[in-house]
DNA sequence: TTGTATGCGTTATCAC
DNA sequence: GTGATAACGCATACAA
């Protein structure tokens, strides 16, 4: 059985020649009408189609209905642990609806985002899912005149009529501060990466400074840091906190997991002690247990986040959901308290 | 300003007449033969390209000339950090040249692997990346007689004829035990996940056999487990282990970054003292530096891993390297060492 | 240098 | 029930 070379792909017409029908009616056995075809004719389309190993052409049906059966995604940075889980969510519940997910990787670099926002109307995705790293609003708008549903994820944009879906970003901060007065603390340092044009960063930044002004036994600073490896500025900052002259015991609060993993390192550069010296951060990482007497963290609900995500964007899909307000859809984080808010 | 609603994207013809020339002129602006159109009509076909915020639908594009620009990556988790760290490094250089990545992540299940195959094939993919969840020869057959480039990346298939990118797993695990050997270990467990459907773990697994046997001054037992979380067989089988009449000091080796992962807890919670027993893994992650004294990892070289795929498969691409013969890329890993392996 | 005509594989609109 | 046939948006052989 030699193989031949490049043997193309089987269409529609040949399937329809080797069942000795025509080609309308493999196009309805295919698209569901199987009902309005006589049984004959139903088997003998299904031999052919076996026979040939017949796969629709996607690119043709998408040209011809527009249906595309693609969503786009946009990640701001595929590497971090909680966009995965995100996107892995996503993928999961676009494919139990007969989708496919187009991922791009934006690098949290504007022009990237551009590009691909482009790239992925030009493939006609019937959806798109974006965790915005800079402010398209241009093409996001562009998008939505063309009647593509946008859902934005995490990330906000004001200017843009959208569905969102996020974490409770004041509870999750409300929350954080909550445990770690519980457990003693006094004065908490916030570290953020800087937080120009990511929304949950300056909401979280935000109402962590408004919770300082309405809490009297809580003080703190906050610092706002690029999170590069081998931060000499963050350990500096970290140092003079530590050595500072405020209220005792100190904290510090991780704004996201990347965070979280640089301080961690700084910290440990430092020869900090973890629960004498208190840590928290949003996001759940797998490793999290490992680090000292282990990270206390907020985990966030990526599998509902990720499934609220597809559900905006199908319902949007249908007629009848396109001319809804938008929605902003919310969901509280979940403490995972362990040694290092633990005072000795 | 009333955005119109759904206002359908513009069409090559639409930009024709609003520049006054042909469709052709249009098609031969963008396809890269501006060179043989006078400059009068470049500008106006700029213009109106510009006006109409024209933008070419891929899906039509690639009917025609079967150029779908499109690469498919099939990967078994996609949140395993190793695969992430890899596709990253795929995506930018398929970017690089013009190409869009569809990922489909199959969560290491044959049938899913199976269906996401058949879809990449229904969007005519001009290549596939596959990081093989089981033995899915008969689709990626189908694919390749149909002139398809393939790159099995990290794992094999013997009986599919295909480029393949990898460490050098022989290598690798030569370098692990030199380094137990080194640090003056004498007696090394190593955990691996089970190696059936994955060629890189067989690989690791058997060389790992065969130097114990080479090699007198080490003696050894190997464990293969499924890595869930909470893994009470795991945390059984370690203790076995430490509490064993072998030889000492004893070490335990991990056959990649899940299995560093959860050895890592499971020693955490039988309280061992990381060094005085040694430990080493495979896949160097971002937290290693912080478990204990840091754990020793083999970094695999993932930007260099993920180059060479999107090289060996352009190639593929090109007229002239259809008919090579398959060709297999290994890379080196790198040590790293921390205390995990560093004697007290 | 520019334009015309045809076809890619599919679905939708008609007729029968 | 079933089948021609016309789009869909684009690239390309061919003609001018």
């Amino acid at each position: 059985m030699s193989s031949l070379p490049a043997a193309s792909r089987s269409t529609i017409l040949e399937v329809a020649r080797d069942a000795g029908v025509s080609k309308t009616s493999v196009s309805r056995y295919l698209g569901g009408e199987r009902h309005r075809l006589s049984i004959a004719m139903q088997t003998r389309i299904a031999t052919a189609i076996q026979r040939l190993d017949y796969r629709p052409n996607q690119m043709a049906r998408g040209l011809k209905g527009g249906r595309s059966k693609l969503v786009g995604m946009l990640v701001a940075d595929i590497r971090n642990p909680f966009s995965v889980a995100v996107l892995h969510a996503i993928e999961q519940a676009c494919r139990a609806r007969g989708f496919s997910l187009l991922v791009c990787n934006t690098d949290n670099d504007p022009d990237q985002e551009r590009d691909h926002l482009a790239l992925l109307a030009s493939y006609r995705v019937e959806g798109v899912v974006i965790n915005a790293a800079g402010r398209p609003s241009a093409q996001l708008k562009a998008l939505a005149d063309q009647g593509t549903p946008i859902v934005l994820l995490d990330r906000s944009l004001n200017d843009v009529e959208a569905d969102a879906v996020g974490l409770d970003n004041a509870g999750a901060i409300d929350m954080a501060l909550g445990h770690l007065l519980d457990r003693g603390y006094r004065h908490v340092l916030y570290v953020s990466e800087p937080p120009e044009g990511a929304s949950s960063r300056q909401l979280r930044l935000e109402r962590f400074r408004q919770r300082l002004a309405q809490v009297p036994e809580l003080t703190g600073e906050t610092t706002c840091l690029p999170m590069q490896r081998d931060n000499d500025a963050l350990r500096q900052t970290l140092h003079e906190f530590m050595s500072g002259g405020g209220p005792v015991p100190r904290a510090i609060l991780c704004a996201n997991g990347n965070v979280t993993l640089q301080v961690a390192h700084a910290l440990n550069a430092l020869g900090v002690t973890l629960g004498e010296t208190g840590l928290l951060g949003i996001d759940e990482l797998d490793w999290c247990a490992l680090a000292g007497p282990g990270i206390t963290t907020l985990a966030q609900p990526t599998e509902a986040i990720g499934q609220a995500t597809v559900a905006s964007l199908m319902q949007r899909l249908e007629p009848t959901g396109r001319q809804a307000p938008p929605r902003r859809t919310e969901y509280a984080a979940r403490l995972i308290a362990r040694g290092s808010t633990r005072r000795p």
